[in-house]
DNA sequence: ATCATTGTCAACCGTCCGGTTGAATATCCT
DNA sequence: AGGATATTCAACCGGACGGTTGACAATGAT
């Protein structure tokens, strides 16, 4: 089926481009797997501030506070620019996209399952119990919740 | 302010809560933080899978596959029932709820602030260069972006 | 009873991760 | 030039993580 080259060509570039997603939704999520680093986000969100403010809080090095953003900026959740000595951080909201349609679309997957599941034990129960007595059930062992 | 003891417990309770959520928030982050986990979720969300099955695809251990489940379960993102030997991994949809609503809580605000950000930059454009000549802008050093 | 099937448990290994401390860099101030 | 301020770089440490292999447990089939 097609002719061949340009369509392994085609599977390349859209197995890569699944790559670098999978890449980015790895670096995002385990950004915001640890607990400081969701907190740092959290205070970005409502006005930037630079290494030394948002260092204060913690009880850890400043060192270990710049670590973690630049994981958060590894992950394209934060950027950076420049002002004197002192280097602000930024969040970038765009990055949650990527996160919330991954996590969307299996959501709405699996919660579309479940009304189907629904849908089919009513029908079951309609045409088979339509009175509601309690008859035996017409389901093998391992079908059991 | 307020009677104290009682003040004092709710606290403890608020706080409680909240290091609840933050455990979750750090395993179900965790948890997808992993390419092989993101990808048994996204299989897991058509259908209900055994261990077997669900490990066949990829090419590391039938062990390594039932820790990736393991810590799943644990995250709360999947159940196990039983039936015979097999064991079964269902999806539970649920628990993305509480990473989307978290996402959105800042992501959210970050907009907002952007939307403030540019209202006030339209207003200054408008209230100092209704005419487009360029006067010397009214910022101190730190405020440049 | 025995055997096959399905999955978990346990111990081990190399790597990554979050933390530390100490030195280096960059910029401002005087 | 010299010092103060803000941040990063580098080396190190202990613990968690993803993987392996080998033994064990539970259930079904003969």
């Amino acid at each position: 089926m097609m002719e061949g080259g340009r369509s392994v060509e085609i599977n390349q570039l859209v197995e890569e481009r699944l790559d670098v997603d999978d890449e980015r939704l790895n670096r995002v999520f385990s950004a915001l797997a640890d607990p400081t680093r969701r907190d740092l986000v959290a205070r970005l969100a409502t006005r930037d501030a630079t290494v030394g403010e948002l260092a204060a809080p913690y009880d850890i090095s400043l060192q270990a506070v710049s670590k973690h953003l630049k994981v958060l900026e590894d992950s394209g959740l934060v950027t950076r620019s420049r002002e004197a000595q002192r280097r602000p951080v930024h969040l970038e909201a765009e990055v949650f996209d990527l996160m919330t349609k991954w996590i969307e679309r299996y959501r709405q997957e699996a919660e579309a399952r479940y009304r189907r599941l629904d849908a089919l034990l009513d029908e079951l129960a309609e045409q088979e119990d339509p009175a509601g007595q309690t008859t035996a059930p017409p389901l093998r062992d391992e079908d059991a919740s």
